[in-house]
RNA sequence: GGCCCCAUCGUCUAGAGGCCCAGGACACGGCCCUCUCAAGGCUGAAACACGGGUUCGAAUCCCGUUGGGGCCA
């Protein structure tokens, strides 16, 4: 029997969760649900001049928001490097009693010194040996590693990953001040926790044979490892900063849908056929660590806010109002209480806008009266014959028997036959007259969910022609 | 600098020797639909980095070059 699926994501807390970060613990999550098994979020804090505690927050924030939820890990105690120093120690002496570890007490001096003359041969550092066999009892603490061999790492994405041992010197596992090194922890950490499949960036790929033979030293199984791609920014260098807007919750504020945003950093760097959409439970059913691309993925904003737009424009209107509501209320504008009337309006909305913010802003009339008017449009529509056709039809529309989308169509059509005009005429000087745009949705749905009082309000309020701005 | 990883349309990718003079999606152009804007439908342009092999046959396998990324410093 092969031992229960545990992964791990582990991040370190010295900023937000960005984007590159969200897609390594998807793609953990991912693994522990299509293999039922357990997913554990783990804190890294051991820099501790870096790490803070608002940070924490902002990435469990983040993870919880994308629907990323863990079995074991915050808030619980014990799932943060600060909190495991005794584990560190413990691993640290037995590695000293079983002789694979040995302290070294050579200064920095001396370290710079050959470093800087293997540089000169052009070869890699490797540490001397000089303290190998002194016998030491204080000062770093380094992990014995065989000269000669090789070290060979299973990738699941990579497949068989050689390492010379002349690349590898007898790294340190414990600092001399007792601080242990990232490395080391990690190692711990994984044997700790039982994890089973180690899938992380491939900036860590380098580093894992002198994991591996950190494991072996310590007499524990090696987990499996997958190291996925980065995420890259336009000029293909790694994502960052620089590049804009790259943390999770900056997706959020510009009303990105969190199912969206799943999807499309799924489908970064992971495929099944030609499927551009996935439900959280296709992707469940669906991902396969062994799918996964090994080269690096550009981030796309275009092709995001087309994911999201193809959930807004589908989802059910219940959860969608529940995710507008916010937005609406963050632009200062009133919420409907009618949720059905709200629905209504949604409906109308939500092939138009590729975000929650775009769809609050192209619906902003159904929240407002409009106040102003697109000049260009005013000058031409409010003007001439303008005031005139308002005239007609607002009596037209004061007669409406029933204040519907096919009856109130029925009324213009009429009314443009009486006048001699074409449809867009009568419409396009409504649209700005109620909406103060000359683009919304289909003139007549807007009017029927406005009700018959506001929409004659609005149309009795048009400014006198050349007033408006 | 040493080592490691990567390389199909602008972008995300399909492709695991013949199904590919390379398929899908985003973005872009055109046409249709149409009360505006969208959405939708149809359609167009657009790629196997380069050079050697292996093979009857290579985007697919091997080697090298170039380019990009990462780790160690």
């Amino acid at each position: 029997m092969t031992p229960p699926v545990r992964v791990r994501f582990a991040p370190s807390p010295t900023g937000h969760l960005h984007v590159g970060g969200a897609r390594t613990a998807l793609f953990n999550w991912l693994f522990a649900r299509h293999h039922g098994g357990a997913y554990i979020l783990r804190i890294e804090d051991t820099d501790r001049s870096r790490s803070t505690e608002e940070n924490i927050d902002s990435i469990v924030d983040a993870l919880r928001w994308l629907g990323l939820d863990w079995e074991e890990g915050p808030p619980t105690a014990g799932y943060r490097q600060t909190e495991r120093f005794d584990l560190y120690r413990e691993h640290a002496s037995r590695l000293v009693a079983a002789g694979r570890a040995y302290y070294c007490d050579c200064p920095p001096a001396l370290l710079d010194e050959q470093r800087k003359a293997a540089e000169a041969r052009k070869e890699t550092f490797r540490y001397s040996g000089r303290c190998r066999e002194r016998g030491l009892t204080a000062g770093a603490l380094r992990l014995r590693v065989p000269d000669e061999g090789t070290t060979v790492v299973n990738d699941l994405i990579h497949g068989a990953v050689t390492f010379d041992h002349r690349q590898l010197d007898d790294w340190i596992l414990v600092r001399s001040d007792g601080t242990p090194t990232y490395n080391f922890c990690v190692v711990v950490d994984d044997v700790t926790m039982r994890i089973t499949h180690v899938i992380r960036g491939n900036d860590h790929l380098s580093n894992t044979p002198k994991q591996i033979l950190c494991y072996e030293a310590l007499d524990y199984s090696v987990p499996e490892f997958a190291h996925m791609a980065m995420i890259l920014g336009p000029d293909r260098s790694r994502l960052s900063k620089r590049h804009g807007a790259t943390s999770v919750q900056a997706f959020r504020d510009a009303g990105i849908p969190a199912d969206a945003m799943v999807n499309y950093l799924a489908r970064l760097g992971w495929s099944h056929g030609d499927q551009e959409v996935f439900s959280r439970a296709e992707l469940v059913e669906l991902f396969d660590i062994k799918a996964v691309g090994a080269s690096g993925a550009i981030f796309d904003h275009t092709k995001l806010e087309w994911l999201s737009h193809q959930y807004i424009k589908t989802m059910p209107a219940a959860p969608l109002a529940a995710l507008v509501i916010p937005f609406i209320e963050r632009a200062g504008l009133a919420v409907p209480s009618d949720r059905s009337r709200l629905a209504g309006m949604l409906d109308t909305l939500r092939e138009r806008a590729k975000t929650l913010v775009e769809l609050v802003e192209v619906g902003r009339f159904y929240f407002e009266r409009p106040r102003q008017y697109e000049a260009k449009a005013a000058a031409e529509l409010f003007t001439g014959a303008g005031p005139a056709r308002l005239a007609r039809l607002v009596t037209a529309l004061e007669a409406v028997p029933e204040w519907t989308a096919p009856a109130l169509e029925g009324v213009f059509r009429v009314l443009t036959e009486a006048l001699g005009l074409k449809l867009v005429d009568l419409a396009q000087l409504t649209r700005l007259a109620v909406t103060g745009r000359t683009a919304s949705p289909p003139i007549f749905d807007v009017l029927a969910l406005l009700g018959r009082e506001e929409t004659l309000a609005r149309l009795g309020a048009v400014p006198a022609a050349g007033a408006s701005t």
